[in-house]
DNA sequence: GATCTAATTTGCAATTTGTGCTAACAAGAA
DNA sequence: TTCTTGTTAGCACAAATTGCAAATTAGATC
């Protein structure tokens, strides 16, 4: 997503007030890689402005997917996670810890689907589901046997 | 999934009872191409089997889920679809109702992440955003302008 | 077929995640 | 400084799913 200074003055031209909650968010936001939860945010966000209400974060968070500065990221049945990152991108999903990684998918965009000829296709969504690096380490600690097959599908609003 | 009579199989090899519910349920989603979510499922068994009880639906689909016969699909936030293909196959979702149809994708076993070689990866999930023909009809009929730009993605347990 | 035991089903409480509502408050225009 | 309108906080509420325990039953054994 843009820069906490750009999107000031976006929500300006929406007609939406630049409040502190808000301008704090857009800096935790900004060039966020880790792709957090509500919880999270609101988290980082009570850290520097105690008093903060967690339903501010939600009601920020719906107001900057509205305006496309953000998506959504939904794995597994948990909660919703945050991506400000809007390249062209897909993401990696580690099936142990839950860690999503943005990745390029050269090719992403070629694909098309057989037997939906009768759907207009806007948007294509690649999701790999994956063991990190350091689940692995601790898997190979512990012994384990490697996962079950899962397939892993992600999405965004 | 496999058949109602392999399931009941399966489950007595893995040490557990065929019951009556198991065995309705077992029909329900057996070739349902119609992702289903659990209250769905609820509503039809209830129909044929008055007094099952939600819990035993959401149960049954974990088992099922656990033992490799049925995916769990997640779109938007909206509850948990159960998806019995056992194929290789990808997703087509409609952003205007949200149905979903199944669909073969060539070259998406081909794909790979740039920026995850760190991850082992074990899967691959394509869901394809667009909206259906009939969603397309009363879209043009009301004169709506395109849908937004979105970004799905899809996922399974 | 009767008996027995462990798995299962139910129903309800509890949990998790997110939204609706509204009174108090504050941004930004005039 | 004043005023208007959007915003925040906080709590109640909703939706989806799981935890738990008492009552029930599948299926093994005799």
């Amino acid at each position: 997503m843009q820069s906490p200074t750009a999107l000031a003055a976006l929500y300006r031209s929406h007609g939406r007030k630049v409040t502190p909650q808000r301008q704090l968010l857009f800096q935790l936001m900004h060039e966020n890689d880790q792709h957090p939860t509500a919880e999270a945010l609101f988290a980082e966000a009570s850290a520097q402005m105690p008093g903060i209400s967690l339903r501010t974060v939600y009601q920020t968070l719906n107001e900057l997917a509205e305006m496309g500065e953000l998506q959504f990221i939904d794995i597994g049945g948990g909660p919703t996670r945050f991506d400000p990152n809007l390249d062209d991108h897909h993401h990696v999903v580690c099936s142990d810890c839950g860690h999503i990684r943005d990745v390029q998918v050269s090719g992403a965009a070629a694909l098309h689907p057989s037997g939906a000829e009768d759907f207009v296709i806007n948007e294509v969504g690649v999701v790999f589901q994956g063991v990190c690096s350091s689940c692995e380490k601790s898997r190979a600690k512990a012994g384990k046997s490697p996962l079950n097959k899962t397939f892993t599908h992600v999405y965004q609003n």
